[in-house]
DNA sequence: GTGGTCACG
DNA sequence: ACGTACGTGACCACG
């Protein structure tokens, strides 16, 4: 005899369910939930190695489930499918594909009935039949030949399996449930009457029809027997609901239900964008992502014509460049990498090579006439520096339409975004290192040239579809126009006043060296005031201060600013410390070092880092020119040091409390709104709120604790933080917190919102659909738990503001260019924009300025800026 | 390389 | 019961 087939029947919206609430949350890194299709995954792999059905399908509940006519609300209460879930679903029908099984959907039908009427029709002593679900529903399908197997358990249940669960023959399941209904499904059955009831009454009398007469009959007594003949008529629709149909017209041979193997490409696809490398690893043959072998240097003047040709007609290249030495605004351009096709990337030397007859000249005409062709598309990964050494090579690129790290960094912001890391976060490919100057290893030399570009053109491929409505916005419309306007600001740079920093630097440098004698000889000993173990040792051992104002540190006690302010009144030698490192600070940070950067112009050239911030801030380097100090007054003399070119002033426009009028509109929290409709101090009205006094009754204490609360709010406040901060008890502290949400509930709702969001989907939105992945949420550690709540809630606020002002560069930028003014954008700190106008030009500059930003986003509130003009930076931003 | 500190928003 | 506000970059001391 031979051996009885196989067929495997699963229910796939159970399994879904199910996994839904067995597994953990799992994302991919773009924020994608993996959940549920990893649940399926494992299904499968286990079909595959531990079952290995001779036939199999997967059956989902269609769009429009079935809904009984006289019992609309059948299903209808179920909780809504949980979003991330309603995300994968699409694709749970192309992952059982990928493995190789026939999906079955049927318009207006659920699972339960496609599966059904497979078991009837296919069922045989030949043919055993597993029902592959948790659903006891199921259970009345059992036959001699029809099982049902719950995957989690490994556990197979046959008619007996079914008498001992449930007390009932299979055949007498839907009577049973008929009785005993199903609150999770909405099946009402008979009040009081359980699955244990059920199956003692069917054991009695059969089955419900007789149950239900015996009842009338007057033969079940009490409140059971009342209750049975009261709601015998919903007994009688929920047996009929809980029927599973076995009578579809599915039209399905057994030939269709004979797995097919794993399909390798789509499911290779669907495991790297899930990051299933465990699974795929194990499931798929190992294929090579990045076909280096194509790489080749041009050799002559036809091949580099045919290359053209084909870059031309492909209408889309990946570029990088090669560069001697220097940075990116003033190095020589060498060479050039050409992307475009999988296997179609050369390298066009620029510079007379032995071996190759190609001359440079001719290369570097017909190389600009393509990056100035608007009709091809550029691409790269990071194309800053690429867009700046052709600038200098005075071979503009035209039509920049992708940079990979700022895709990756739309996605997820905040990981790594270096090239390396991507193309084996990604690609699995690890990219060639190593020193191939010289002649020596042409080969190496040549791949380590096309290389990057090559990759940045397959990652773009890659991730481009993973863009959704939000990231799409936030990649399109912001970073990627903002991307020339920074190549422009960081190429024009920004004077300054080289001898009068110098003597400020002096004078500086004097009084912090006069400073440090001073501490030494307070003292009484020499110490190193520039070490934070030597003043902690000082302070606290050698002259025994209280230890209470400052905290253990890995290696110490705390020696900050904040800590040595708390122990002036102890002592003379904290505040000679503050100062000395005021003072040294200044100079080490900006006077010393800030002449070292001052280029041939004249002129200091910052580095913005577009993809750094988590939040979708930029980022200043190289040097930092956003935290040049303006809160002390020595600070500003630094300031004063930076300034406009001859003939022309400084234009400084900045938002008022931006992130606030955020926040209002974010919460709708009516004092919020009118405060700021009413032009009023934020702070001040705050105050009013919390401690209840009139606007013109609130203290300069009271206002400022409002200011403290008011940024608490956007940082995720803690009353322990508050209350040190304005020296006052936690109790105290916690009491303004519960006066302010008590005047503005919506605040702490949408905090509690914002963090709900992000529990459930692993990562924040901003208004305009910038992403933040916050893994942390689902730490098993309460801190890191915290610190993650935290950063959803500010990410919210500060991400959405760095929108905003990123929108308002795009604005200003187009508007100054369309109305022929000269003046151009020179710095962005966060919240201001500092402009280089010329002396004529002031008045339209400042209204188009102040006009552009205000209107970037259009909120609840108005957005208010303040624009003022100068000649220098400490001026311009009075 | 890490930790402490401090400059900015 | 837990640790103490968000986001950066740069310098210095120290091992």
């Amino acid at each position: 005899m031979p051996k009885k087939k196989k067929m495997f029947l699963v229910d796939g919206s159970n399994h879904a369910f199910r996994v839904q609430f067995a597994l953990p949350p799992m994302h991919a890194s773009d924020g994608f939930p993996t959940r549920v299709l990893y649940g399926f995954t494992l299904l499968f792999q286990k079909m595959m190695r531990l079952y290995r059905p001779d036939y199999a399908v997967v059956s989902f509940d269609s769009g429009k489930t079935f809904r009984h006519e006289t019992y609309p609300d059948y299903k209808g209460h179920r909780p809504d499918m949980p979003e991330d879930l309603g995300r994968q679903w699409p694709w749970l029908p192309k992952l059982v594909e990928g493995f190789g099984y026939p999906c079955v959907i049927r318009e207006g039908f659920e699972a339960d009935d496609v599966l059904g009427t497979l078991a009837a029709q296919f069922a045989s002593d030949e043919l055993e039949v597993y029902l592959v679900t948790g659903d006891k529903d199921f259970a009345q399908l059992v036959t001699p030949n029809i099982k049902v197997l719950d995957e989690k358990n490994n556990k197979i249940m046959d008619e007996a399996g079914v008498r001992e669960k449930f007390g009932v023959d299979p055949t007498q399941m839907i009577d049973l449930l008929g009785l005993s209904g199903d609150a999770s499904d909405n099946i009402p059955g008979v009040p009081g009457i359980g699955a244990k009831t059920a199956a003692k009454l069917l054991e009695q009398w059969g089955t419900l029809e007789g149950t239900l007469k015996a009842a009338e009959a007057g033969k079940i007594a009490g409140k059971r027997g009342e209750n049975l003949v009261e709601s015998a008529g919903n007994a009688r629709l929920s047996r009929e609901l809980v029927t599973i149909k076995t009578d579809l017209d599915l039209g399905l041979t057994l030939d269709a239900l004979t797995p097919t193997g794993i399909q390798e490409d789509p499911l290779r696809e669907l495991f790297d964008w899930w990051e299933f490398g465990m699974v795929a690893r194990k499931l798929l043959p190992e294929k090579k992502t990045v076909d280096t072998d194509c790489y080749r240097a041009v050799k002559d003047a036809a091949d580099l014509d045919a290359v053209l040709a084909a870059v031309r007609k492909a209408g889309r290249v990946a570029i990088d460049v090669q560069r001697a030495s220097g940075n990116a605004r003033n190095a020589g351009l060498v060479g050039i990498s050409l992307a475009w096709g999988p296997s179609d990337a050369v390298w066009v030397p620029l510079e007379s090579r032995p071996g190759i007859d190609l001359d440079p000249g001719a290369a570097r005409t017909a190389i600009a006439a393509l990056l100035a062709d608007p009709s091809v598309g550029k691409l790269g990964h990071d194309m800053k520096p690429v867009i700046q050494t052709c600038n200098r090579a005075e071979m503009p690129i035209a039509n920049v339409v992708g940079d990979t790290m700022l895709l990756d960094y739309a996605l997820i912001p905040h990981l790594d975004h270096g090239l390396d890391s991507l193309s084996q976060r990604q690609l699995g490919h690890s990219l060639s290192h190593g020193d191939a100057q010289g002649l020596l290893v042409m080969d190496e030399a040549v791949r380590q040239a096309v290389e990057p570009a090559h990759v940045a053109f397959l990652l773009d491929k890659r991730l481009q579809p993973r863009l959704d409505e939000g990231t799409r916005f936030i990649y399109e419309q912001v970073e990627l126009p903002l991307l020339p306007i920074l190549v422009e600001m960081e190429e024009r740079g920004i004077a300054i006043d080289l001898h009068r920093l110098g003597e400020v630097r002096k004078d500086i440098q004097q009084r912090a060296l006069d400073m440090e004698k001073k501490c030494q000889q307070i003292a009484g000993e020499p110490f190193n005031v520039g070490s934070p173990r030597d003043v902690s040792r000082i302070l606290f051992d050698v002259l025994d201060l209280p230890k209470t104002h400052s905290q253990k540190r890995k290696t110490g006690w705390s020696t900050d600013a904040t800590v040595l302010e708390k122990l002036e009144e102890y002592h003379e030698l904290p505040t000679a410390i503050l100062e000395y490192r005021q003072l040294q600070g200044l100079d080490s940070r900006y006077l010393s070092t800030l002449p070292d950067y001052v280029e041939g112009d004249g002129r200091i050239h910052t580095t913005y880092r577009q993809a750094t911030a988590a939040t979708g801030r930029l980022a200043s380097a190289d040097p930092n020119l956003q935290n040049i100090p303006i809160r002390s007054f020595e600070g500003r003399r630094i300031r004063e040091c930076f300034v406009p070119a001859p003939g022309h002033v400084f234009l400084s426009a900045d938002y008022s409390q931006v992130e606030l009028r955020v926040l209002a509109h974010y919460t709708g929290a009516p004092a919020l709104i009118e405060s700021f409709r009413h032009g009023e101090d934020i702070h001040r009205r705050t105050a009013s709120e919390v401690f209840k006094v009139p606007m013109e009754e609130v203290t300069f204490e009271q206002r400022n604790a409002a200011k403290a609360i008011n940024f608490g709010l956007m940082y995720g406040m803690s009353a322990f933080r508050l209350g040190r901060d304005l020296n006052i008890s936690r109790a105290e502290a916690e009491q303004y917190m519960q006066d302010y949400f008590g005047r503005m509930p919506t605040v702490q709702e949408w905090i509690e919102a914002s963090k709900e969001a992000c529990k459930r989907d692993g990562y924040v939105t901003t208004l305009y659909g910038r992403r933040r992945l916050i893994p942390e949420i689902y730490s098993k550690t309460f801190s890191e738990r915290a610190q993650g709540e935290r950063e959803a809630v500010n990410t919210r606020v500060q991400g959405t503001a760095a929108d905003i002002i990123k929108l308002a560069m795009i604005r200003v930028d187009g508007a100054l260019k369309a109305s022929d003014l000269e003046a151009r954008l020179l710095l962005q700190v966060h919240d201001e924009l500092l402009l280089e106008v010329p002396e004529a030009e002031v008045g339209k500059t400042l209204e188009l300025v102040v006009r552009e930003m205000e209107a970037a986003a259009e909120l609840a509130v108005p957005l208010d800026v303040n624009g003022a003009t100068g000649a220098n930076w400490n001026e311009a931003h009075g």
